[in-house]
DNA sequence: AGGTTTTTACATACAAAACTGTATGGTTGG
DNA sequence: CCAACCATACAGTTTTGTATGTAAAAACCT
C-alpha cells in the first residue's frame, strides 16, 4: 500500500471513527468486529491496528471525540450570569444542555454509551455514566444551594433533594429519548419538563 | 450420563438460570460463553443446549423469571383503593413498587437488562425497556387524569406532564441506583423523592 | 409385579466459523 | 534512505451448533 500524507492518514483515522460510530450504533459494540468497521470504511484491519491499539482503544477514542452533555450542562451552569435568579440559571443551563443533543453524532455516541455497549476488557461504561451523573449533580447542587439560601425554594425542599430530582428527571428523560429518538423532540419535551419542574420547585 | 428424575431435571434448569444470572451480572451478557455458565453451575454445555435453544433463549427465560417492577407498579396503581386521593394512590403505588426491588434476584436481572446487555440475535433489551416504560406511563396517566379532573394538581400542570415527570424521575432513579446499588437505599431515597414530587405537584 | 422398550437428561466429541493479534511486505512521503 | 501507512498473510484461540454415546427413569406390555 502506498504511503499517505499526514493529512490523509488523519482522514483515514477519522473515517475509521465514523465507521465505528455507525456500526456500533447499528449492531452494538460487542457484536461488531474490527473487520466490519474497517470494511465499512473501505479499509482493512491493518489500518485499524495501525491507528488504534485494539477495540477498547478505538472505543475510547470515539467517546472522547465528543463532549458529553452532562459536562456541557455543568459548564453552562457554572458560566451562567450571576445577576439572574439561580433557578433561572439552572433552567437556562438545562435548555442549553439539551441543545447540544441536536447533533446526530453526539446522539449516536451517547446512545452507544448508554444502550449499545457492555463493559469489555478494561472499559467500563457504567463508570463513565456514573461520573457524568455525579458531575451533573455537583454542578447543579451548588446553584440550588444558592437558591435555597435566598429562600427561593418551596418550603420543605432542600437543595440536595431539588438537585437529585432534577438530575433523575433529566437522566430518565435522556434514557427514554435515546431509546426512541424519533418518538419526540428532546428540546420540546425536555424543555417543557424542565420548565415545569423549576416552576413547581419555586416558592 | 445417568438420567435424572423430572424434579432433578427441573432443578438443574434452575441451577443453570441461577448461574447465568450470576455470570451475566459479573461479566455482562456478551462476554460470557455458554460454557462459563455451565461450568459455574457444575455442568456442561450439553445441559445448556438441552434445556435452552441458545443464549438468547436462556436470556429470555432469565428475564421472564421475574416480574418487572414497572409492571407491578402499574398493577399497584390499578388496584389501589378508590376512596383515597388519586395522588395518594400513586404515591403508595410507587412506594410498593420500590419494595419489589429489595429482592437481590430482581435487582440483578434488572441491572443486567439495563446495564449489562446489548441486543443480540433477535433479542432487543431496548424494546423491553421501552415496553415497561410505556406501561408505567399509561398506568399512571389514568390516575393523574383523575387527579387533574378533581382539581388536585397545581395550576398549569397537565396530567400528561405530571405522569411524564414522575416516570422520568423514577426511570432516572432506577438507572442511578442500579449502577451503584450499594451507594444508597432505593427505598429511602426513592421514597423521599416520590413524596417530594407528589407534594410539589399538589395544588 | 416383573421384564422389555422407549425416552429423557445429560456428557463428550467433533467440525466449522469467527475473531484476534502479529508478522510481513510494499510503496512512498519527508 | 528510513520510517510512516496500510494491505495481506498466518497462527492461535474462542465459541458455537450438532452429533453421538449412555445410563437410568418412565412408559408399556403381559
Amino acid at each position: 500500500m502506498a504511503r499517505k500524507t499526514k493529512a490523509e492518514a488523519a482522514a483515514t483515522r477519522e473515517a475509521l471513527l465514523n465507521a465505528a460510530e455507525e456500526v456500533f450504533f447499528e449492531k452494538g459494540v460487542a457484536r461488531t468486529s474490527l473487520e466490519q468497521i474497517a470494511r465499512h470504511a473501505g479499509l482493512t484491519r491493518g489500518a485499524v491496528y495501525w491507528h488504534f491499539k485494539n477495540k477498547a482503544d478505538l472505543f475510547m477514542a470515539l467517546v472522547e471525540r465528543v463532549r458529553m452533555p452532562f459536562e456541557s450542562l455543568v459548564e453552562e451552569v457554572n458560566n451562567a450570569d450571576t445577576d439572574i435568579s439561580p433557578l433561572e440559571a439552572i433552567r437556562l443551563a438545562c435548555h442549553a444542555g439539551l441543545n447540544h443533543l441536536e447533533q446526530p453524532s453526539r446522539q449516536r455516541i451517547l446512545s452507544i454509551l448508554l444502550h449499545r455497549c457492555e463493559f469489555f476488557s478494561d472499559i467500563n461504561p457504567i463508570e463513565m455514566q456514573e461520573k457524568f451523573g455525579e458531575e451533573c449533580l455537583d454542578g447543579m447542587l451548588a446553584v440550588f444551594q444558592l437558591a435555597h439560601d435566598q429562600g427561593l425554594l418551596r418550603e420543605g425542599l432542600s437543595a440536595e433533594l431539588a438537585a437529585r430530582l432534577m438530575q433523575s428527571t433529566l437522566g430518565g428523560l435522556f434514557h427514554d429519548w435515546l431509546r426512541t429518538p424519533e418518538a419526540f423532540s428532546i428540546r420540546e419535551r425536555g424543555g417543557e419538563m424542565i420548565d415545569t419542574l423549576i416552576y413547581l420547585m419555586q416558592r
